[in-house]
DNA sequence: CTTTATATTGAACAACGTTCAAGCTTGCGA
DNA sequence: TCGCAAGCTTGAACGTTGTTCAATATAAAG
C-alpha cells in the first residue's frame, strides 16, 4: 500500500463517516441531552458496528471534544455572520459591536443550548490538542477587536485580560441566566442585562 | 414499631451514615474528581455493603446533589465570616462589601476547585427539592444585601435581578479564570479583574 | 424467649465503553 | 484475469459501572 495517499478512496470514507458520526451525535445531543450519548446508538445511526467508531474516532471523549470545536466553528461564523459589516471606527460604534457580539452569543446559546453546554462540560484528563485550543481562543477576538477600539491606550496584555474578562462575564450571566433550576427570568430581561454589564464595563 | 420516634437508635445510625458518606464522598472527590466517585469505593470506604448504600441515599445522583448542597453550605458559611463584620452604611462600604464577597467567592472556588465545580456539573432530570433551591437562594442574600444599599432607588424585583446579574458575572470570571486549558492567568490579576468588574457595574 | 418487623448483605443483572481475533474487502503485481 | 497480501470491518467478549432483590442477620416487642 502507498504510504500515505493524500487523498485515497479509504480516506475519503473516513471522513465521510467522521462528519456523519458527528452529525449523529449532534442530533442525539440536541434531542437527548450529551450524557446520553451511547456508543451503540450512534454506531447504529451512521450503520457501523460497534467496534468501528473506534477506526473514525479515538474514544468517547475525542468525540465529544471534536463536536465542541465544530460548536465552537459554529459560533465563531455567527459571530462573523452578525457582527462583521458593522462598522467599528469610533468609540460608540466599537461598543455597539461589542453589544451585539454578546446578544449574539446569548442568542446562540438559548438556540443551541445542549450544544452550547457541551462545550463547557468536556473535562480531558490529556492537554487539548493544538487544533482545538486554536478554536478556541479564536473566538476571543470577537471581543478583542472592538475592545481595541475602545481601550486604546491599553497594553496588549492588558486587552487580552480585559476582554477574556468581558467575555467570562457575560458568560457568566448567560449560563446562569439559563440554569433553569433557579427563577426563571425573561430572556429580554437577561438581554437588557448583558447590555448593561457590557456598557457599564466599558465606561 | 412506634411509628415515628422522634429518634430511633436506627434513626440516628442513619444520620451518622449519611454523614460519613458525604464526608467520604467530599473526601473522594477532592482527591480524584467527581467522576471518578465509585459506588463501590464508597460503600468499601463507609464500611458498608454495596447494596447498603441505597439505604442511605436514594441513588447516585441524590448523593451529589446532597454533597453540592453541604458545599454550598460551606460556601455560605464563609460569606458570612468573610463580610459580616464589615459595616455596610454608607455606598463605599456596601461596595468593599460587595468586593470582599466577590473575592471570598474567587477564593473559595481556588481552594475548593473539584467542590465547587461540582455544583455546576450536578444535572438533574427532576425539578430540584426544596432544601436544594434554599440552600441556592440564600447564597445571593449575600449579594443583595450590599446592593440595596448600594441601589437605594431600585425595586425590589430590579435588585433581585441586578444582584443575579453581578453574581453571575463573577462567577464567569472565576469559571473561565480556573480553566486551565487556556492561557493561566495569574490569580492576583484574577482578583483585580475581578475587584474592577464589581466597582464598574456599581458606578 | 419467641415472634415479628426492619436492616443489611452480596450475588446477580443490565448497560456501558473498549478491545481484538477472525473474516472480509480492496487494490496491486504477475 | 487471477491471486495474494494488507488493511478494514465486524461483533462477540471483557471489565466496570449503578442498581435491584431474595436471603440472611439484627433489633424490637409481647
Amino acid at each position: 500500500m502507498p504510504a500515505k495517499a493524500v487523498s485515497s478512496a479509504t480516506a475519503d470514507r473516513r471522513q465521510a463517516q467522521l462528519e456523519a458520526l458527528l452529525t449523529a451525535a449532534e442530533k442525539r445531543i440536541c434531542e437527548t441531552g450529551s450524557h446520553a450519548l451511547k456508543a451503540r446508538d450512534l454506531a447504529a445511526d451512521i450503520g457501523v458496528a460497534l467496534g468501528g467508531l473506534y477506526n473514525i474516532v479515538q474514544d468517547m471523549d475525542d468525540l465529544l471534544l471534536r463536536v465542541t470545536v465544530r460548536t465552537q466553528g459554529r459560533l465563531d461564523a455567527l459571530f462573523e455572520r452578525e457582527t462583521a459589516h458593522r462598522p467599528m471606527t469610533t468609540r460608540a460604534q466599537a461598543l455597539d459591536r461589542l453589544v451585539a457580539v454578546a446578544l449574539a452569543y446569548f442568542t446562540f446559546a438559548r438556540e443551541n443550548l445542549p450544544l452550547w453546554r457541551m462545550m463547557f462540560e468536556v473535562r480531558i484528563t490529556t492537554p487539548l490538542p493544538e487544533w482545538a485550543v486554536e478554536a478556541q481562543l479564536g473566538l476571543f477576538r470577537h471581543v478583542g477587536a472592538p475592545l481595541s477600539v475602545i481601550m486604546p491606550e491599553a497594553s496588549p496584555e492588558a486587552l487580552t485580560i480585559r476582554a477574556r474578562t468581558l467575555f467570562s462575564a457575560v458568560h457568566g450571566v448567560v449560563y446562569i441566566g439559563l440554569e433553569e433550576r433557579l427563577i426563571a427570568v425573561p430572556p429580554q430581561k437577561l438581554a437588557d442585562e448583558i447590555e448593561w454589564l457590557i456598557r457599564a464595563g466599558c465606561r
